[in-house]
DNA sequence: CGACAAATCTACTGGTGAGTATATTGCTTA
DNA sequence: TAAGCAATATACTCACCAGTAGATTTGTCG
């Protein structure tokens, strides 16, 4: 067979895959696009003209792609929580004690809540979705929870994590790394690196001295 | 002089500052009700025209009270803020060592992240707002992080604190303490007091085993 | 070639909702 | 009693924006 397909002197002519693959790439370009300006100036003042206009092209062409406007935010959501289930799923594989596979996890939580798309993630609140698609993301959200309870728990049976009451734990632990999406500047001096592991040393050790 | 005002019988002719009373009560009212569909529905999905109706008057109304949309939510913001800033002066104010003040106040900082107007504080991003009132309100906030830090930095001093970072510790703390403005159900089985003391016990003792 | 589908545009429609003009009523005060 | 102000309503205007109609181009496949 022929192929003579060459990185130097790409032809023109695009096979079936590479057209599926355009397509792909532009779609991506116009969710990016939105979700940084959703990030910005928040998802109902942002117009899809707005959107269009910075990718140079006009609204029915992101229609095309994507459908209408809630779709384009539940994509960017869907992109936000992908990681997150990723992380989940490593986590519940892994070996380790409770604590220690739980802090990778948190760390991973913490760091993809910075990205473009993790930050649209956790600032979507429920009242921007239709009721359908509020609860289906209420769902996958909660998978995520489930995993973070169960780690807790995992490490309070193995010792390796105190005798705390596990929701509330839960919930502390959601709240002070999803807050990164509100107020950290990805221009700033501090890596989303940086932030994760100092966040989350500071939730393992607590304020008390030991 | 003849104050024969008697409370059984409430005359319908109100003196100047009865009148006074009127006004502040119902442009008190409007603040609930408007706060309380920020909260269910969001800002943007609430019309104006909702908030009257559900009080039963009619759209003038309130601008007759409060001017326009953007200066109602900043008096629900302004609301929500001002329990804070009296928990910072009066955790400024106490005596105790740095983690005790730091406990009652981070205690008093979630209880009030419960309330109507604490929620829409919360959840209220600049986006929401004008340049020149996110700024101010921006400011309002910052003062309120400004004492979790000094405490924090105090209780580090005194030795009441372990040493941690205090800007990275301060990030969780308001993390975790403002996340219950987006789950917390008020109508459900935990009260804001168990809450709240439930989330400050455990980032104060953090999730290590001691 | 000719028909079809993909990609894209320009130019619209229709609904919604912030904010306003103006009228009305009734109390207060000169 | 007339003037003035507070409180409230009805009935608008105006801008914005999601979503659509329909035309155009271009590549593909029978």
């Amino acid at each position: 067979m022929q192929t003579l397909e060459t990185k130097d002197a790409p032809s023109p002519f695009r096979t079936r895959a590479e057209k599926m693959q355009d397509r792909a790439d532009k779609r991506e370009a116009v969710l990016r696009a939105a979700v940084r300006m959703f990030n910005a100036h928040g998802f109902h003042a942002t117009s899809l003209d707005d959107v269009a206009a910075s990718l140079g092209i006009s609204k029915p062409t992101i229609y095309h792609y994507l459908g209408n406007k809630e779709q384009v935010l539940i994509e960017c959501v869907t992109r936000g929580l992908e990681p997150l289930r990723n992380a989940a799923e490593q986590a519940r594989a892994q070996a380790g004690s409770g604590l220690e596979r739980l802090r990778r996890f948190l760390i991973d939580y913490a760091r993809t809540n910075m990205d473009d798309f993790g930050r649209c993630m956790v600032r979507t609140g429920d009242e921007l979705l239709s009721p359908a698609s509020a609860a289906s993301i209420r769902a996958r959200k909660r998978e995520i929870d489930a995993t973070l309870r169960a780690l807790i728990a995992e490490g309070i049976a193995d010792g390796s994590i105190a005798p705390v009451d596990v929701k509330m734990s839960a919930f502390a632990l959601a709240g002070a790394l999803n807050w990164p999406a509100r107020w950290h500047d990805p221009a700033g001096p501090d890596s989303p690196e940086t932030i994760a592991t100092g966040l989350v040393d500071m939730l393992i050790g607590g304020l008390a001295p030991r």
